[in-house]
DNA sequence: CTTGACCTTGTACCATGGTAGAGGCCTTAC
DNA sequence: GTAAGGCCTCTACCATGGTACAAGGTCAAG
């Protein structure tokens, strides 16, 4: 009928304790169980479990994660809500990029420097970081 | 003569422990002591300090970012090594960009769809995140 | 010359995000 | 009907990245 936990697990390349660990930390809803127990899953547990692992590299936690998963607009109701929260998410988002575009640029820099077989005394990358150091968030 | 490692704890906005954790795992150089024992640091530390809580934000863990600050290029003998480190740390930042503009693309619509207050029946962050999800590492 | 703020080392504890193993039940194939 | 493999729960352990506390030395002010 459905999938199996470790189906499950296979297609979305992630650990059978891990998926159960989710459904403990609320980020996978508990699925229907066979009269002996076992989970079965829908195949959008997969899909669902592929979203986290993505959101977990771009450096949520779980918990934020958990939260973004609840952002799915349930009847309208709580629109305004889900709207605040997908704006603040947008926003330390869009901070991510650019700081990971400064980033990049050092790395650049550094690249170009190692290219042009300078002398090289000083690295790019600290004073590079630096520049832009005007965070205290 | 130099700062004590309260005082670069404050201009960094770190705890006390945390520099001479960074000291024990690799990421701060053990500076110079007084006959006392007290440890000096060169302004610099503040900014190595703050480079290290920007790249963690960024996502890297201290091991990278101890490679991180490894490249220093020294004496162009390294160059190549160095080179290809940042290279490799560049397009893996370049990824991590790529997979946060679709975050963001994806919680961009979510505002949309809540602003037009539209039935709102299914949630775009969950299937637009999946629609890229050509990836396997 | 003592009080308080600051420093030292060492060890222990915490949260997060898992991972592993024990002990036991289910299922399928022979 | 039995063995292999999958699943169940529960508990324990691991790494990472700190944070806290104890016991004690240092330093500057009064």
């Amino acid at each position: 009928m459905g999938l199996s936990i470790g189906q499950v697990a296979r297609e979305a390349a992630v650990n059978i304790q891990t998926i159960r660990y989710y459904e403990r930390r609320g980020l996978m809803p508990a699925p229907r169980r066979t009269p002996s127990g076992y989970r079965q899953y829908m195949p959008d547990a997969v899909a669902r479990l592929r979203f986290i692992k993505r959101a977990q590299d771009l450096g949520f936690s779980l918990e934020e994660i958990r939260d973004l998963l609840a952002l799915r607009v349930r009847h309208g109701s709580a629109c305004e809500a889900v709207e605040a929260k997908a704006r603040a998410k947008a926003a330390l988002v869009k901070q991510k990029i650019q700081e990971l575009r400064r980033m990049q640029a050092a790395l650049r820099r550094l690249v170009a420097a190692c290219e042009a077989r300078e002398p090289t005394g000083e690295c790019p990358i600290l004073e590079l970081l630096e520049e832009g150091a005007t965070v205290d968030a």
